[in-house]
DNA sequence: AGCCGCTATAAAATCGGTTGACGATAGGGT
DNA sequence: ACCCTATCGTCAACCGATTTTATAGCGGCT
């Protein structure tokens, strides 16, 4: 498996004394392939596989235009909400034996811009936007809608835009959360919305506002505090904190407590912690996303999962699917899916006593 | 910046009235372009900026032999301990205008060996293998030696190979955790050491009990229990939860636990809690890694750190040296960086009353 | 005999760029 | 007058494949 003699198209051609024509057209299975007979194939077959024959797959692209690769562009990579979704992306397009070409825009829209040049240059034959965050999109957009690329944006809904979307159901799962905690018998219930920019937080809202209504639950503007927006994604655990602790300090009293994310819903058990207050005990807490950490902590957090892996696979399917569709020179559609949401059920909420 | 009609180096030259070589000897400041004036420069490179000229880089790798591409192998993506090292890794190697071509093993051998054929072929320069797990290591390593690309592996070290590893102190780091709640007057302390098939796990109990030694501290066999071997990365949590339910039944009373890991430390304190304990009132807990969970917990976790970001960005600056000497002719040698690990004391330990 | 069509393979063009060898011109030294 | 060198560029080969077109032999048909 050395790569050192790379042995190319030439040498098994040599080899075996055919031309390298012959060689390409038989292991390719080119249509001229029918007329070559059984056994000038076989015997191209085996010389090429004795000698350690690999075409190699920058000349190929070249001549055929077609890198066989897939661009994915992750916001943030440490974003414990992008690494399920790289997983189940990158796997799917691994079944497709497509290689992905991975790209960490560390939050910055100039890196961003950059990697983008550089997948394109590549010859990337789709793109795939893992867009948990990232509130300077627009711009951004423009440039991914000009380029002839079938792209994906998943994590993420935009309105306006033609772009194929893969995103949670932000608003039944909102719902999902405050129904939970309403069965549970409470009615004292404080909200940490997430920053106005993210249209994720105005979708979680409306489905918050909307159970609210259908159960007749009044909301508490006093118990309505909203995080400031940034970049980062761990911003979310500290707002989570302040906020939750200024909602304590204003002594207006709550049983239970809806999070944005579970990053915030992780700041909110700290802060109620020290306090001294006991979770679920003297207070529930929903979280959203289900990240990897929501299992871990302690207590466990109950949230609402978005299936991140299932969202990757998706996403793969439907560049895929548009990159077939330019191969047969027809134009794919813009797909926009929105996935439900789950609640999971773990140890940070109780029943009202 | 649409990718439509891409220009090439022969639209430039024609538009600019030059030869294709002439344009490329120019935008690349070849050796030969010290005889260009400076206004056939000028209209050149105004002409293809003009145009929005960039380089096809499959061509440029093809007829060069340089891909410009490092090889990333990880070998868990979803593995918190890896995307700190990814980030650090892919910053370097971006900041080398290097693109890091990233390879998710998924712990699976055939995978690692399959991805690592398809890096060979698109003839990376380079290779840097983010071991965090993985015990089937051997006969991977085997390939990695024979194919003549610079390699290095970041996060676990290997005494036997001649390949180039960058690792964190573990037995240092262990010292310095049984140190700290030595000193906060710990005697009776239980141990989760890592599992056997895992150098990590051999070194650090090597630093546990050397403090022990110098210390006069007694290790209590009875109160030291060791992973089950597995794959996955999170099972050390369950283990966790397991083991430490264990010692708890056993009682054997300790006031500190030190574990494997931070994720088993997370398992630890959930099994802890679960017994009405409290911590760090009741017992201490100590991690190991430092990983992004470990501030978050409630209490946060006290733990040693593996400077991460560190590790990946020494990793970039082994492998490119390497590049460099490669194209020199002189063949780099084989460094194996330890780095040191360093105490992060927060909120799972106490002094003891 | 001449032509067609089929089979089996090779030659040549192409993808887009890089690079060593060479051509042409002008000026300087002897 | 002759050679040498410094400038300024172009030509053509090459990287390693794919693909279109060409070539040649052969059997069958008219």
């Amino acid at each position: 498996m050395g790569r050192t003699g790379v042995v190319t198209i030439r040498d098994v051609a040599r080899e075996c004394g055919y031309s390298a024509s012959t060689v390409s057209i038989v292991l390719n299975g080119a249509p001229l392939s029918r007329y070559i007979p059984a056994d000038t194939k076989g015997r191209i077959e085996t010389a090429a596989k004795r000698m350690g024959y690999r075409p190699n797959p920058l000349a190929r692209s070249l001549r055929s235009q077609r890198s066989n690769i897939v661009g994915v562009m992750v916001i943030d990579i440490t974003d414990p909400f992008c690494t399920p979704i790289l997983r189940g992306l990158e796997n799917a397009l691994y079944q497709a034996s497509y290689l992905s070409l991975i790209a960490d825009a560390h939050n910055e829209p100039h890196r961003f811009e950059r990697y983008l040049e550089m997948l394109l240059d590549r010859r990337v034959e789709g793109l795939v936007v893992i867009a948990n965050w990232l509130v300077t999109d627009i711009k951004l957009l423009a440039d991914l809608t000009e380029c002839q690329v079938p792209t994906v944006i998943v994590g993420r809904s935009f309105e306006n835009h033609s772009v194929s979307t893969v995103s949670v159901d932000n608003e039944n799962g909102a719902s999902l959360a405050l129904e939970h905690l309403y069965r549970l018998g409470h009615r004292d219930i404080a909200f940490l919305r997430g920053p106005k920019a993210l249209s994720s937080s105005g979708q979680r809202w409306k489905g918050i506002r909307a159970f609210a209504e259908s159960a007749g639950l009044r909301l508490d503007s006093k118990k309505i505090l909203e995080l400031p927006e940034s970049l980062d994604p761990n911003s979310s655990f500290e707002a989570g904190l302040q906020l939750t602790g200024e909602l304590l300090r204003q002594a207006k009293p709550f049983t239970a407590l809806v999070a944005y994310d579970d990053m915030t819903a992780l700041g909110a058990l700290r802060a109620l912690k020290k306090k001294g207050l006991r979770v679920p005990e003297d207070c529930s807490v929903v979280g959203f996303d289900d990240v990897a950490q929501a299992g871990l902590s302690v207590p466990s957090l109950t949230t609402v999962r978005q299936p991140m892996e299932a969202m990757g696979g998706l996403s793969a399917g439907i560049v895929l699917d548009a990159i077939k569709a330019m191969d047969e020179k027809q134009d794919a559609p813009v797909v926009r899916r929105k996935i439900p949401a789950e609640l999971v059920v773990r140890e940070s909420t109780l029943a009202l006593k």
